[in-house]
DNA sequence: AACCCGGGGAT
DNA sequence: ATCCCAGGGTT
């Protein structure tokens, strides 16, 4: 398999125009990041969609959450940490809720506050790679880049028949060689958004639905009856390390004490402290929960602890008012739910012990 | 090239 | 329980 399709331009043009058609016809136009072209807009959508679904965006109101609170580049300069970081509370790699911030003020200080309207420009912005980038471009513009993403690789490494990894340099060389051949001129934003949106709905990961595929006859993987819940084909499987994490339960009237994280791992969230092991020996476990972060299998103890147990604390904290102050704090989804659980059996339940 | 970064939907 | 999602940045 070379870097070229070795396609015809004729049955090119018949790929590009049955992924366009097919958008124009069963695509989701109402998506609220495809009722507009303001740029910001589009840009602040494709961050929220990095390795994330689309329903998770869609049904719990990120992205229209977010444009309310900072409805352009020169309010989200402006904002403080703690507010974007709220209002990215439960999406996840919180980075890019910072770097979005840092787009705005490098758009703000470095392009007189316009959108800059070039590839190159906006492949400079923090937070925006290749993808990123091709996807403003073509979507916001509606001028011809290319986008690869997991949807796309789906789609290609079956259309092509391809079994060379795609967790690999030359693997990803390749779709963005073939995305880059393929990406017509002209409704760069409909064939892009219509890959995508093909790989969500038709082209899924498991019991892709062939039968609907307007690109079938294109398809390699389905002509030849190769098996297509096997591609596209990967070599490495991440594996997944078990940990155990000790937090402490700090309750004084209707304040709870919390800290807030410092590291590399959500950074500026807040969080019931950490403790050690030999901190959590003296004290009394009421609840546990397991989650998973990144590679990490975690099972979450929670401790009842008292005003001694502070100077054993990681980190700084502070005492917070239940609900008013703890809302407002950006918290991980797995603090923020043990919060919650906790917080209402408390003042339920008074001698209250649970640990499942 | 390998690793890190969250949380949840779907199976 | 596992895979993977409208990826990007750092080492």
């Amino acid at each position: 398999m070379g870097n070229q399709t070795e396609w015809s331009e004729r049955k090119i043009g018949q790929f590009q125009s049955a992924i366009i058609d097919w958008f124009k016809n069963e695509g989701r136009h109402d998506l609220p990041w495809r009722t507009t072209r303001d740029p910001y807009a589009v840009l602040v959508s494709e961050l929220m969609l990095q390795q994330t679904q689309v329903a998770t965006v869609l049904n719990r109101g990120f992205f229209e959450n977010w444009l309310s609170k900072f409805p352009d580049v020169e309010t989200l300069a402006a904002a403080e940490e703690d507010a974007i970081l709220k209002a990215w509370e439960g999406l996840g790699y919180y980075n890019r809720a910072r770097n979005l911030q840092k787009a705005a003020r490098e758009i703000v200080t470095n392009h007189e506050g316009r959108f800059p309207t070039d590839l190159e420009t906006i492949l400079t912005l923090p937070g925006v790679g290749r993808y990123t980038a091709g996807a403003v471009y073509s979507c916001a513009f509606e001028k011809s880049a290319p986008v690869v993403d997991g949807n796309v690789v789906r789609i290609f490494s079956r259309i092509f028949g391809s079994t060379s990894p795609v967790d690999s340099t030359a693997g990803q060389k390749q779709m963005w060689n073939w995305a880059e051949e393929l990406v017509p001129d002209q409704n760069a934003r409909e064939f892009n958004s219509g890959l995508m949106e093909l790989g969500q709905r038709i082209c899924r990961k498991s019991n892709p639905n062939c039968e609907e595929c307007p690109v079938r006859p294109h398809c390699s993987a389905k002509q030849n009856h190769m098996a297509l819940d096997e591609l596209p084909f990967k070599k490495n499987r991440q594996k997944i390390e078990v940990k155990t994490e000790r937090v402490v339960f700090l309750r004084d009237g209707n304040r709870v004490f919390l800290t807030q994280e410092s590291g590399k791992r959500r950074t500026g969230l807040w969080r019931l402290p950490e403790i050690s092991f030999e901190t959590a020996e003296k004290m009394t476990e009421i609840f546990r929960m397991k989650y998973g972060i990144t590679k990490y299998r975690v099972d979450l103890q929670i401790f009842r602890g008292s005003d001694l147990e502070i100077a054993n604390i990681i980190g700084d904290g502070q005492w917070v008012s239940v609900p008013e102050e703890s809302d407002a704090c950006a918290m991980a989804a797995p603090y923020r739910k043990a919060l919650t659980r906790l917080v209402d059996n408390e003042f339920t339940e008074p001698d209250w012990e649970l640990k499942a």
